[in-house]
DNA sequence: CTGAACAATGCAATCGATTGCATAAAATTT
DNA sequence: AAATTTTATGCAATCGATTGCATTGTTCAG
């Protein structure tokens, strides 16, 4: 009941009439301990249940062995996805994980960063909040000597290890899709435009557009519609207007295009006749919804991997701090019944 | 580039001509320190870009102001938004959270805790892998004077704090629910028995139908279908019988359901005037399938607050073991189209 | 003006593990 | 058998922060 005092290296010393350094060698399988004692201080050691204190090896050894993550929401399937990838690796390589969420949140992802500064993580990967446009909290991560990796949503100004996804290559095929299937009007829902995937993604659509020769119409670019109720809102207008979309490409998330789908359903817009809906992220429910919607596919689990994989790589090998460079993963369009107007059931 | 060296309180003491003590006693804000001495080391820890190190402080004071979660799986909605919960009131306390997951394996979470306790965590929070019956890493936490708490998935033998779900009474309801609607044979699909959830869940389902003296018909339990092929299959084998369920219960997951769904589309039964469908964890597909799932609440994110409130709450105050009790918080019942026979659309 | 009370700071040990250097003992070479 | 190398172990410092006790300086009551 009481805090039980834990075995430590001496106590195992002074059972076994040696010292603590013989101890530590043993239990760090090094050279230059007699093989009949090594044995027996581990089979001591597992008697008395010792177990190491990492604070105290970490603290001698200058290294946590600890990777610090901060997203914006953990439950959020992209970023829990990403995590279980992350935490994979970092497993298999006796890691840490400490997580963290922002909240979206600026101020608590700078408390967040500083909280895993003071732990001497040995890295942290981080996607940032869309609030904010000052990261010298990143600067810093740097300035102390961690790793610093940031993912899906990067600040360009910050010179790290960046693993995006190839949004614009993803948006241009998606769109080319759409027009492919005789969509002529496609409107853009559009993210926070701070956040570089969602430049991109517009970048993208722009692009798809000019491709084919198709006009650019400023009143189907919505701003800032990426939650299901924006998405929802903006819907309402959009197929209000005398000449209303005939596609809407939702790039945000697949919940703005749930609220899509929700509205155009209601207002009697035939799915995918009248009105093709394209999701990002593939959410497990767009392949749930009626019609289920087409998407694009991140890869989230291997993405986490690839980060992980990545770190170990590059800091395994040489001392040096990773060569900062952008990594890109190329995402892939899911085609559902929600474009897909050739052939409507 | 280098590693770079980073300040100490020694470099503050130094640059001040004091002693780390009076830094240290500055930073922490102790008594003892005269106010501009105070403001001067403050001022001076800032402008050198000090970060405490929390290895050391927390080697010095014997504590670690971490918590170790340990779940099956980290990107399972239930258990991203219990960590999401968690892990808003561990940031508010200042605590790091370090999570794990066993990815359903016992050899794996026997690992994962075994790492916790040598990280020298203050609690452990874990939810059991479904295999697995040996827990004597478990006692093993509690003997090294670790607080541990169990939620959702518990094992009944430790003692010790647990936040559950009223698994039994949620399902009685929901049978209960079933039969006022007028289904009266009704299917179970199981979990795994050694997990107390599902039995308790097969528990409230018996006595649903004792209560309502229903026949208990053994061919209409299924065992361990708890994956969306499992229940799919277990459908496809139910509804081929001579006498098909009028319901089938998916206790262990709305995936589980969702197979059911499937295949009873598939053969032409329609849900929910021949099948009542009824799943467990309200994922949010199960209010966009069509029909919409009949599903139960578990108030995952205020169950994660609630456990670290209670450790807080318990270990702040005085500073002995917690009180090792149930605690279990009713679901609710989320009635939706699959179930709604009497209004049917 | 002296002694007591107090404030502010320093000293040194401590938390537990690691590691370079020293030393003793054993094994090997000549 | 003496000289040299090798092997096994001990000693003591170190990582950075904390804290009980000691010391110095200051203030105030009598």
């Amino acid at each position: 009941m009481k805090p039980k005092k834990r075995t430590t290296i001496y106590d195992i010393a002074e059972k076994l009439n040696l010292t603590a350094s013989s101890v530590s060698r043993a239990l760090n399988n090094s050279s230059n301990v007699n093989e009949d004692t090594k044995k027996l201080i581990l089979k001591t050691a597992a008697e008395m249940n010792y177990k190491r204190n990492v604070l105290a090896s970490n603290l001698r050894k200058g290294e946590s062995k600890t990777i610090g993550v901060v997203v914006p929401r953990i439950n959020q399937n992209f970023f829990s996805n990403v995590i279980a990838g992350i935490e994979e690796m970092t497993y298999a390589k006796n890691f840490n994980l400490i997580i963290c969420q922002s909240n979206e949140s600026h101020e608590k992802e700078i408390k967040c960063v500083n909280a895993l500064i003071n732990q001497h993580v040995d890295c942290i990967i981080i996607s940032v909040a869309a609030e904010g446009n000052d990261y010298t909290h990143l600067k810093n991560v740097i300035d102390h000597g961690i790793q610093l990796i940031q993912f899906d949503r990067v600040v360009e100004d910050i010179d790290t290890l960046k693993i995006i996804n190839d949004n614009e290559l993803a948006t241009l095929e998606a769109i080319t899709h759409l027009i492919t299937e005789g969509y002529k009007r496609i409107a853009l829902l559009e993210g926070p435009q701070n956040l570089d995937i969602f430049k991109q993604r517009k970048t993208g659509y722009l692009k798809a557009l000019a491709q084919h020769n198709l006009p650019i119409v400023e009143e189907l670019i919505i701003e800032n519609a990426w939650t299901k109720e924006l998405g929802a809102e903006a819907t309402r207008k959009l197929l209000s207007l005398p000449e209303p979309p005939d596609a809407i490409f939702a790039s945000t998330s697949d919940f703005s295009a749930l609220g899509v789908l929700e509205v155009a359903t209601s207002m009697n817009f035939k799915v995918p006749g009248e009105l093709g809906i394209l999701g990002y992220a593939n959410e497990p429910f767009t392949e749930l919804t009626s019609p289920s919607i087409t998407t694009i596919d991140q890869f989230t689990h291997h993405m986490g991997k690839t980060i992980a994989t990545l770190y170990f790589q590059e800091t395994q090998t040489k001392d040096t701090t990773i060569v900062p460079r952008t990594i890109s993963i190329k995402p892939k369009l899911i085609i559902r019944a929600s474009t897909s107007k050739s052939q409507v059931i």
